[in-house]
RNA sequence: GUCAAUGUAGCUCAGUUGGUUAGAGCACGACAUUCAUAUCGUCGCGGUCGGCGGUUCAAAUCCGCCCAUUGACACCA
């Protein structure tokens, strides 16, 4: 079974910030969920380089945009790899196999007859570029986000037929689970039922794009080229890859994963034009939210911006991991506070989970002779098994749902139940008594049984974590065995090693 | 301006179809314990559930108005 999720392919004008970090370290935990289940998993991501911002950037630094573009996406590359990200596919909106699909897919639309010449003219922000509708508001004709002076278009552009598409995106976005989450998706409702109007792919006078077939001095514009960045990727064939390649290769996306801001491109734009070139949309858009610095948006002119290479650099990956995936729910908004996340980090992570399996272990190798005690009375009480059996079921249920941040609290309250547990068997009384030791290592192989579990369920979202846990408890983890089968109660191995506990993770401090 | 969402303890949030003293985690305070990473645990502090009015035997939960915040309103990777 395959499954295709993809991550914006994000805009070379600048290095990755946070929330190309968050949406992308989202992906890498699904992504990472739905190949321990047993799927084929393609894991899209990549950049769009096109457009006349990219070809400006390049200018005043004083080189070819190919040049700008291969550092930058470099860059990419580069950040992907520090963050651990397990992506299959990098595309580069840039590349010769990325042309080819776009002028491709363009003929087919053309084909459908949703292609027209017209006029596009009005105030232009070269910044956002698009088209400002009311520049008179501001009397200076200046762009509202990016202050630059706009500049007065009147060019001839080619023209993609949404309108014609009304009823089926409206039938389309009916559908519940398309866009999420449901907040967002009245919203599209809502813009859609106004009314669908065309709207232009080309642009004359941008020479660093893919240029339209046939029509001197037309490029296409970037939406029009990048979403199909998803495609292309998918292709194998660098030599003559194809749309229908693409398609028996795993398209259409299971998944698209974006910020809330681009989420009709997504969700409207881009089934359109799919439909228009007879292909399977998308099967959900999934928008999450915003990310905030103790409360305010982060901004250049706020001078708040959140570095994600001094946080990694910092606090580590799983640290950051577990704040942004535990922490924020997706979908929503996001605060980033320094004191809840090294708060959380020390309590989740450190005294809950660590400690667990630090005091879990060293009972086990001080009564057992530095093994794992035996299995072998099973008491009638068995809330613990219970209680993880419940865990996973809730984990799973979560996961499949996108909701990750419940299925990081599903796993903590397991940790927190067999730290419970530990207190009221109270083991180190126990002990204290030599007939009490199969009664006791009962308890100790219930506990650590329980810990393998916390650990076993981290793997999407905390690998690293995940793995060190692992190897306290003796490298239990089985390649050869499915995660899902793993995750039965019952499979630690008595009489197995446990090597001496070290903490897991570092405690952060205050700054 | 129009439409929508949100507004529950210091912080992040749960609160199912309205029903006993409104919950969790963190923070804070006290106690206790040692198997453990000054850790786990127990207890406590802390909320007129944005405001006003209404429906009801009963409302955080339904209705109306108001206030605040956020988002969408056509091409902002």
């Amino acid at each position: 079974m395959s499954f295709v999720i993809t991550t914006p392919l994000y805009y070379v004008n600048d290095k990755p910030h946070l929330g190309s970090i968050y949406t992308t370290l989202i992906c890498d935990s699904i992504a990472r969920y739905k190949r321990l289940t047993g799927a084929d998993v393609i894991f899209i991501t990549g950049v769009d380089e096109h457009g006349l911002k990219i070809q400006r950037t390049a200018k005043n630094k004083g080189v070819e945009p190919q040049f700008h573009c291969d550092e930058i996406s470099d860059i990419f590359k580069q950040n992907w790899k520090d963050w651990d990200i397990t992506h299959n596919k990098f595309v580069r909106t840039s590349s010769k196999k990325h042309e080819y699909i776009v002028k491709e897919f363009y003929n087919r639309v053309k084909k459908s007859d949703d292609i027209y010449m017209g006029v596009q003219k009005g105030w232009y922000c070269v910044g956002c570029e698009e088209f400002k509708d009311n520049p008179d508001n501001s009397p200076t004709h200046k762009c509202p986000i990016h202050q630059k002076t706009l500049e007065w278009k009147n060019e001839e552009n080619l023209f993609f037929k949404l309108s014609k598409y009304q009823s089926q995106i409206e039938e389309l976005i009916k559908e519940p689970k398309f866009i999420q989450p449901k907040e967002r998706r009245n919203e599209i409702i809502n813009f859609v039922s106004k009314g669908l109007k065309d709207f232009s792919i080309s642009r004359t006078n941008v020479s660093w794009g893919i240029s339209v077939p046939d029509i001197d001095n037309h490029t296409f514009y970037v939406w029009f080229d990048a979403l199909l960045g998803y495609v292309s990727a998918i292709s194998l064939d660098m030599n003559q890859p194809s749309l229908d390649e693409s398609i028996d290769n795993g398209w259409p996306a299971d998944i698209h994963l974006i910020g809330k801001d681009i989420l009709r491109f997504h969700a409207v734009y881009w089934p359109a034009m799919l439909i228009s070139a007879g292909m399977k949309v998308p099967k959900k858009v999934y928008g999450h939210g915003f990310l905030t610095r103790e409360g305010q948006k982060m901004g250049k002119s706020l001078g708040n911006v959140l570095d994600p290479e001094i946080l990694l650099s910092k606090y580590g990956k799983e640290a950051v991991r577990w704040y942004l995936l535990k922490d924020i729910t997706l979908g929503q908004d996001g605060d980033f506070q320094n004191k809840r996340f090294v708060d959380i980090i020390n309590n989740d992570l450190a005294n809950t989970i660590g400690n667990l399996l630090n005091r879990t272990s060293s009972m086990s190798r001080k009564w057992f002779d530095n093994r794992v005690p035996s299995n072998e009375l099973l008491s009638k009480d068995n809330t613990l098994e219970l209680y993880a059996k419940k865990t996973v079921e809730n984990y799973f249920r979560h996961f499949n749902s996108y909701e990750l941040d419940l299925a990081a609290n599903v796993i903590l309250s397991l940790a927190i139940n067999t730290n419970l547990y530990l207190n009221e068997k109270q083991p180190w009384t126990l002990i204290k008594d030599e007939k009490n030791i199969p009664l006791v290592s009962n308890i100790i192989y219930n506990v650590l049984e329980s810990t393998r579990i916390v650990g076993l369920l981290l793997l999407p979202i905390l690998p690293n974590l995940s793995s060190k846990i692992d190897q306290q408890l003796g490298l239990l983890y089985n390649e050869n065995e499915s995660w899902k089968k793993q995750l039965d109660w019952g499979k630690l191995i008595h009489e197995s090693i446990l090597p001496a506990p070290n903490p897991v993770i570092e405690k952060l401090e205050y700054e």
